[in-house]
DNA sequence: CGTGACTGAGTGGCTATTCATTCATAAGAA
DNA sequence: TTCTTATGAATGAATAGCCACTCAGTCACG
């Protein structure tokens, strides 16, 4: 066995064995927390040695931040590519958290890693936060920004606190459903949750 | 020095070092996090000895177990007490709200263990979920059930989801106010939530 | 052969928990 | 009051176990 390369690569090309690492870290974290993961436990579940996992990765913490990275930078380009072909303020917030909760619907481990391993220490929320929560509760609120432009939503709200009010209730729907052990399907919350939120927020 | 005891006790009065440890744990806790905390960094703090800490606390774990039920309790005590006073859902509502807020917004310590730390292992997640967040949660959707029985409520809503958005929206206020640098009053975001939330939700 | 990806046993550091010992105070005796 | 003994809260050094990370060696391939 050997390791794909792409050519003129002076090293090793980096989607076979890490991609590996990477969705075994995601099933671990998933499983038992990420302190209470240990490397070797990744390293088993994607069939490689442990000194493999350092081959691809500087530590432990670094692959917790490669998962978020990369499923936060996915996710934020798949959601500006849809709303661009969108006009209407209220259409795009509901595509966004249709997005969203699609995203997490769609493979569970991953929500688990994002609801609640990310959440588990205020230095990660920090980084984190800096990096991508930043970046989309500011999405969420000049999109809303522009509805009150257009004169869809009341313009007295301050736009920054309805962001966090959505998300919020994003989150908390994609958290509940993870803790849940009834089994549903995530993404048509997202509906309700927009029913009543824009309820709130529309110019009557 | 010595250990308050009480009258007829044969056993040492719990609140002198079992509450100086437990407030130390707040602490460090939201300093370190739960799991980069050492026993004896809590035992410092609290100004007594490692060995100490075991004479009050079965493990470090129990010692966030008992940080949580006490300060549930209280909470949900002291929600229901002012409650009883209220026959408006509505006004009851804003209560629940303005309450959560104030009480996280008084200990910023204590806001940091209940927004991060006890987020941070599934585990936790669901075994204090079981406890405290599940009957949290009911206490806001019978809340709102009343008012739609009452007729104020759009009656077409589902109880279950509107709570998890109205605790969501919460929650996040919360989350964003522990992460911010900027220093502000937590408790007068209720009433902009309530405000869009009893707008989506209030029978036209 | 040469290369370098891969291996996995071993190391070092760390820390939750234990327990033999200390000592302040209470209780009893005179 | 003063001395003696008993009690158990408090201590903190020592233990025991864990686990992230390293590195000397293997091996498949070109």
């Amino acid at each position: 066995m050997r390791s794909a390369r792409s050519i003129n690569s002076d090293r090793p090309v980096v989607t076979d064995k890490r991609e590996a690492i990477l969705r075994a870290a995601i099933r671990v974290f998933a499983h038992n927390g990420y302190f209470n993961s240990k490397v070797a436990d990744i390293a088993s579940e994607a069939g490689v040695a442990d000194g493999t996992v350092y081959l691809y990765f500087k530590s432990k913490e670094e692959i917790l931040h490669s998962i978020f990275d990369r499923s936060m930078e996915e996710a934020i380009a798949a959601g500006r590519k849809q709303l661009d072909q969108i006009t209407d303020p209220r259409e795009k917030l509901r595509r966004i958290a249709l997005l969203h909760l699609e995203r997490l619907g769609a493979d569970r481990n991953l929500a688990v890693v994002f609801q609640v391993e990310l959440r588990g220490s205020t230095k990660f929320m920090e980084e984190f936060s800096a990096a991508g929560f930043a970046e989309y509760l500011s999405l969420i609120r000049s999109t809303f920004e522009e509805g009150q432009h257009a004169g869809v939503f009341r313009p007295e709200l301050n736009a920054k606190v309805v962001a966090k009010i959505l998300f919020g209730a994003l989150d908390e729907m994609a958290t509940n459903w993870i803790l849940s052990k009834r089994r549903y399907k995530l993404a048509p919350m997202a509906d309700q949750v927009l029913d009543i939120f824009l309820n709130g927020v529309n110019a009557r």
